[in-house]
RNA sequence: GGUGGAGUGGCCGAGAGGCGAGGCAACGGCCUGCAAAGCCGUCUACACGGGUUCAAAUCCCGUCUCCACCUCCA
C-alpha cells in the first residue's frame, strides 16, 4: 500500500500522487504571533512534523514551508496595550514559538518566512488579480471579489448566499458583497507608521489571507501538493487562500489537510475562553518527549480532549516503550538490530497517518522484544530493537535521540553519582548473597528515598533516577 | 439559517458489515529472597429507537446530546 491522506476539499482519502515523483511540497499555516503558544499551537505543528517525517521516510526529498504571521489587528492591538512596538512584540512571541517547537523535538521547516517580508510578492499577487478582474482597490483598501470567481466556497462547500453575514463587513459599503474580503487594508490614521508599506495602492498592510498565497508561490510554485493548517483555517483563510491563487491563475494545492483540535472542558483551546495550557507550563509537568508521545498517538483528525490523567497516562505508557528501548540498548548495543518498520507500522501510516494502530504495533514489537530480553536471545533482542527505534524515529519519539537527553549536567558529578551507587549496589549484592534481606532491602529503601529506583535483572541490578 | 465533525468497556484511544487494535487501571498466575520490571490470563464495549442483512459498533431512517466554522483563531 502507498501513502494515503484525507483531502479536505474531496471530503475523502485520496491516494497520494505528488506532482513531482520523489518530492513533496508542503505548505503549513503557522502562528500569528500575537502571544505564547499553547498546547493546540504546537498540535498543529507535531501532525505535519510527523507527516513530513513519513514523507522522507519514504524516500521524498521535502520542501516543507511554514510561515509566520507577524503582522495583524491582533499583534497591533496586543502590542500597543503593553506599550511596545508590535514588531517587537511578535519578534518575542515568534522566538517564543519556535523555542516551544523546538522543546517538543519539531524538525525546523525547510524555509520559515515572514509576511512582513513579502510585501512585494503580495503587490505583484494583488497587481495580477485586478488585472484578470478579480479586486478591485477602494479608498487605498483592495478587496477581492468573491462573485467574480464561480469556484468561490469549493474547498470547503459553502454557498456564497447561505452564509451569515457578518457585521463588521456588511456595513461597509464601499465593498461590491459583503463577502468580499481585504486583500490589503490601508494605512489608519492610529496605525504606527513602521505597520505599513507603499504600494500603488496607497500606504497599508496586508490583509491576512494573502500572505500565505504569495508565499507558498514564491517557494513552492504555482502549484504544490500539500497545504495544512488547523480546522478553523479552512473557511475563511483557506477558502480564501484557494480563491487567490487559483483567481491569479495558480493550480495551488493539490491536497488540503486540516488538523484537529485539543479541547479543554470540552472546548477549543482560545485565549479569549481562557482555557488554554501553555507549553512552557505544562513542560514543567512532564518531559517533553512523554507531551509529544500525548499529542502524536491520537489520529490527527480527532480532537483531544486535554487532561492530565490523559497526560499522565500517556507518560506510562511512553516510559514502558523507553524502558524497553533502554535495557535492549545496554544488552546488545544502541545501534544493534536494522531499522526495520513492522508491516502494520506501514500500513497505519500509510493510511492517512494513522498513528494510533502505529503506536499499538510499536506496544506489540516491544512486548516481542520483552520476552527476548527475558529468554537471552539477544539477535531477538538486537532486531526488534531496531525496529522499535525506527518506528519511534517516524513519530520523532526515539528516547535515544541525543535531543531528549535529559544530562546536560556536570559530567564529573554523573561519574560521581555513578560511582556512589554502584559502591551501595555492591553492598546490596554482598548482603544479598549473605541471604541478610533486611540489610540488602534497607539500602534499597535508602536509596528509593534518594530518588533512585533499583531494579533487579538477570544481568545484576540496574538503577535509574525515578520520576 | 448554512457547512463540517463527534458520542466506543473503569479510563485513554483505534476501527468502520463477520475475524476481541493498543495502552492505562483492576484482578489472577508465572518470574523474584521480597520487590520492581517483564510475560501469560481475566474484565467482550460501541448515545437512543426503528430498519436492511445469514451477520451491524460499522449500512439506512429517525431521535437525543455535544463540538467546530460561517468575525480573529492551530
Amino acid at each position: 500500500m502507498s501513502l494515503r491522506l484525507y483531502d479536505t476539499a474531496a471530503r475523502a482519502v485520496r491516494d497520494f500522487t505528488p506532482l513531482r515523483a520523489g518530492q513533496a511540497s508542503l505548505y503549513v499555516c503557522g502562528l500569528t504571533v500575537q502571544g505564547p503558544p499553547h498546547i493546540g499551537h504546537v498540535r498543529a505543528a507535531l501532525v505535519f512534523d510527523v507527516l513530513r517525517r513519513w514523507l522522507a521516510a519514504g524516500g521524498s526529498e521535502v520542501t516543507f514551508v511554514r510561515n509566520v504571521t507577524d503582522i495583524d489587528d491582533k499583534i497591533l492591538a496586543k502590542a500597543a496595550a503593553h506599550g511596545v512596538p508590535w514588531w517587537a512584540w511578535a519578534y518575542e512571541n515568534e522566538l517564543a514559538c519556535t523555542r516551544a517547537y523546538d522543546v517538543l523535538g519539531v524538525l525546523p521547516p525547510t524555509y520559515e518566512p515572514r509576511a512582513t517580508g513579502h510585501v512585494p510578492d503580495m503587490v505583484a499577487l494583488i497587481e495580477r488579480l485586478i488585472e484578470r478582474g478579480h479586486a478591485y482597490a477602494v479608498d487605498g483598501d483592495v478587496y477581492f471579489d468573491v462573485r467574480s470567481f464561480p469556484d468561490y466556497g469549493a474547498l470547503t462547500g459553502q454557498k456564497l448566499d447561505a452564509l451569515e453575514p457578518a457585521a463588521d463587513t456588511d456595513t461597509d459599503e464601499r465593498k461590491k458583497d459583503p463577502r468580499d474580503f481585504a486583500l490589503w487594508k490601508g494605512a489608519k490614521d492610529d496605525e504606527p507608521e513602521t505597520a505599513s508599506w507603499s504600494t500603488p495602492w496607497g500606504r497599508g498592510r496586508p490583509g491576512w489571507h494573502l500572505e500565505c498565497s504569495a508565499m507558498a508561490e514564491r517557494y513552492l510554485g504555482p502549484e504544490f501538493d500539500i497545504h495544512g493548517g488547523g480546522l478553523d483555517l479552512r473557511f475563511p483563510h483557506h477558502e480564501n487562500e484557494q480563491a487567490q491563487s487559483r483567481a491569479a491563475g495558480d493550480g495551488f494545492a493539490q491536497y488540503w489537510m486540516h488538523n484537529g483540535w485539543v479541547t479543554l472542558g470540552g472546548e477549543k483551546m482560545s485565549k479569549s475562553l481562557g482555557n488554554t495550557a501553555l507549553v512552557d507550563e505544562v513542560v514543567q509537568r512532564v518531559r517533553p518527549v512523554e507531551l509529544r508521545y500525548y499529542l502524536v498517538a491520537p489520529h490527527y483528525r480527532s480532537t483531544i480532549e486535554f487532561t492530565d490523567e490523559a497526560l499522565a497516562e500517556a507518560g506510562v505508557a511512553y516510559r514502558r516503550i523507553e524502558s524497553f528501548v533502554k535495557r535492549a540498548a545496554e544488552r546488545v548495543g544502541a545501534d544493534a538490530g536494522a531499522a526495520v518498520l513492522c508491516a502494520d507500522f506501514t500500513n497505519a501510516m500509510d493510511d492517512d497517518l494513522g498513528t494510533p494502530a502505529a503506536v499499538a504495533a510499536i506496544h506489540e514489537t516491544v512486548r516481542e522484544g520483552n520476552t527476548a530480553l527475558a529468554d537471552g536471545h539477544d539477535r531477538a533482542v538486537a532486531g526488534t530493537l531496531g525496529s522499535v527505534r525506527a518506528m519511534l524515529g517516524v513519530l520523532g519519539l526515539d528516547p535515544l535521540d541525543p535531543r531528549w537527553s535529559t544530562a546536560g549536567g556536570d559530567e564529573r558529578l554523573t561519574q560521581v553519582t555513578d560511582g556512589l551507587v554502584s559502591l551501595a549496589l555492591e553492598q546490596r549484592q554482598a548482603a544479598r548473597s549473605r541471604k541478610d534481606f533486611a540489610a540488602a532491602d534497607a539500602i534499597r529503601d535508602q536509596l528509593t528515598t534518594l530518588g533512585v529506583s533499583v531494579e533487579d535483572t538477570p544481568d545484576g541490578p540496574r538503577w535509574e533516577l525515578s520520576r
